[in-house]
DNA sequence: TTGAAAGCGCTACCAA
DNA sequence: TTGGTAGCGCTTTCAA
């Protein structure tokens, strides 16, 4: 168990005062250009790294963010975006010298514990609030406990009393229902995600914009949960109607969802696009796999961890940061969608 | 800006010293069970939360432990196997008062400097090495950094220097093989993973074994890289070959894999599994999602997790754990798989 | 059983 | 420009 070199090693080994080699590693003004090179060069033949842990306590700063996952287990594995979310703030945060502190909850009441104690034992400096709800709980907790906070994809309506990424997938929906009119589909359906989540919402208000807007009434709801399964469910539902009442096209709240809508459908002998269009939303790797392949909304994941990682970077650091928005996401037209069928 | 409680403010209230307010709430002996009411009720009506710095900085511990995942960001997007892994080790950490820290890194090179640096300064009491390589660099590195470490699936021959645990999947696969040359299978190719990973051995030498083992020679073999395209890739390659040699059946590394090769193989006009089975590993979610579904190794990603995280804060707390075994993988056989074609 | 005090490794303030 | 020193919040001796 050799000692671990720490910067009164470094200090010593360069001849001079603790204070002066912090400040110098540190690169902060009031130091001799002479001083901070012997200082540098005693820390790297030493092989000196500075102790997080030190440095935490003393610069009350964790150097780390928080990032707390609400999904059950199971789901966790089929949930694609997530990885490429993490992805994205991964690329920002080591180069700042930050970490990131991940944490899995299977329920909203055990999310909001697990961001209490994440702020309360201040092993964090800010978390990133993703899959934002309706009068989301987590709101008014990070101001309680004073704990710098970003948004991911916040409502425009609803006032963030912090900053948020944004990236506009409302248009690109509203403009894919508008093709399916275009197509000819009169009677277009909706299979939206749980009602509590604001971009539920957004998808869902895009679609009936989309169609009020074409001079038609919304068609058909059905509430999944963005899972496979509730995507086969709907098709059970939807597919089953009358024919006259049946959608031609249906438009999911994510791809998965979409996915799980298409193989019921060939289940049912139903033929996608022949009988029904299908199109989806998030743009996973999925969506090229399977036959058709799926239509959908092309986000960016990726570039909205970025984002919203150096966003609350400089939220803390800065005590400040603006609004982010990310380029909109675009439709992606593939082999899941076609003119309505004649009968 | 309310300060935050400390234990002083607790000391204060119960009247008492700081250490004795500490023995109290550590559950430590030597503390009379009149003051430790005391310490207790002050500690709740004042919502007392021990900060982890300066528990870490005093403790010597950081009550957080690591874990690197190696990818493409890209890729990350669609493996989904990452995702139950983590949710398995997130299920074991907070009740234990541990933390996970993710890192994301493109490469080998990158990924030992990310390890080097967790265990350098200290953010981390130990971490999880995953997806282990022949000659794996981290091996040493952790050696060398004093911090304790537990492998995933390591080879059975290859004597780690700490704990791992392991889910045997390899006599499931020699099985699921066997199983295809009782289909009358003869030319049985496989689609391996990069030669660098252990598991691609591992999987390469449970296919090999289980065709020499019913006399027959180990069919064509292909290098992937556990990616859907490589998949492809495969298809093209082996199923242009002259009908004489071209295998009837198809082992992939992954599920992954697998499915690139399935629809690859459709879109050449060769029927899976009329005229080529194939099988994956893993047992993904998307292997019930395409058509045919898919005939695989299940594997189980969320215990070899919680077995992992249990593992690693015995190690960090106890000094030692002994080696884990996860039950082993099962063969779930589904529609990618039929008899040989007759020609 | 209790309390005082010495760290843990670093930052930051203030004199020199 | 330097160096001394007081914390940061907690754990852990060691006396009392």
């Amino acid at each position: 168990m050799k000692k671990r070199v720490t910067i009164v090693d470094v200090a010593e080994r360069a001849g001079v005062a603790i204070s002066s080699a912090s400040a110098a590693l540190n690169g902060r003004p009031g130091v001799s250009e002479a001083t901070r090179l012997r200082v540098r060069d005693a820390a790297d033949t030493l092989g000196f790294v500075p102790s997080v842990r030190g440095r935490s306590l003393s610069a009350r700063r964790a150097f780390a963010v928080g990032l707390v996952v609400q999904r059950e287990v199971e789901v966790l594995e089929a949930d694609p975006f997530f990885g490429a979310f993490i992805g994205g703030i991964e690329e920002v945060l080591p180069e700042r010298g930050y970490a990131l502190v991940l944490q899995v909850s299977a329920d909203a009441h055990r999310t909001e514990l697990r961001y209490r104690e994440l702020g309360a034992n201040r092993r964090v400096d800010g978390v990133i609030l993703n899959e934002l709800q309706v009068d989301d709980p987590r709101i008014p907790l990070v101001g309680e406990l004073e704990l710098p906070a970003v948004g991911i994809n916040a409502d425009e309506a609803t006032m963030l009393p912090f900053p948020a990424v944004r990236q506009d997938g409302g248009e690109a929906l509203t403009r894919l229902v508008a093709t399916l009119v275009t197509l000819g589909h009169r009677r277009v359906a909706h299979v939206s995600g749980p009602l509590e989540y604001v971009h539920t919402w957004q998808r869902r208000r895009a679609w009936e914009r989309a169609l009020t807007g074409a001079g038609l009434r919304p068609g058909r709801l059905v509430v999944g949960d963005f899972t496979f399964d509730s995507g086969r469910a709907a098709a059970d539902e939807l597919l089953t109607l009358p024919a006259d009442e049946r959608p031609t096209a249906v438009v999911c709240v994510n791809d998965l969802t979409a996915v799980g809508f298409m193989m019921r459908a060939q289940e049912l002998g139903v033929s996608v696009p022949g009988d029904v269009s299908v199109t989806g939303y998030d743009g996973i790797a999925l969506g090229t796999y399977v036959r058709p392949t799926l239509t959908t909304v092309q986000t960016s994941p990726r570039r909205v961890g970025r984002a919203a990682a150096r966003q609350l970077l400089d939220l803390i650091e800065e005590g400040a940061a603006p609004d982010a928005e990310v380029e909109p996401a675009q439709v992606v037209v593939r082999d899941s969608i076609g003119p309505v069928p004649r009968n």
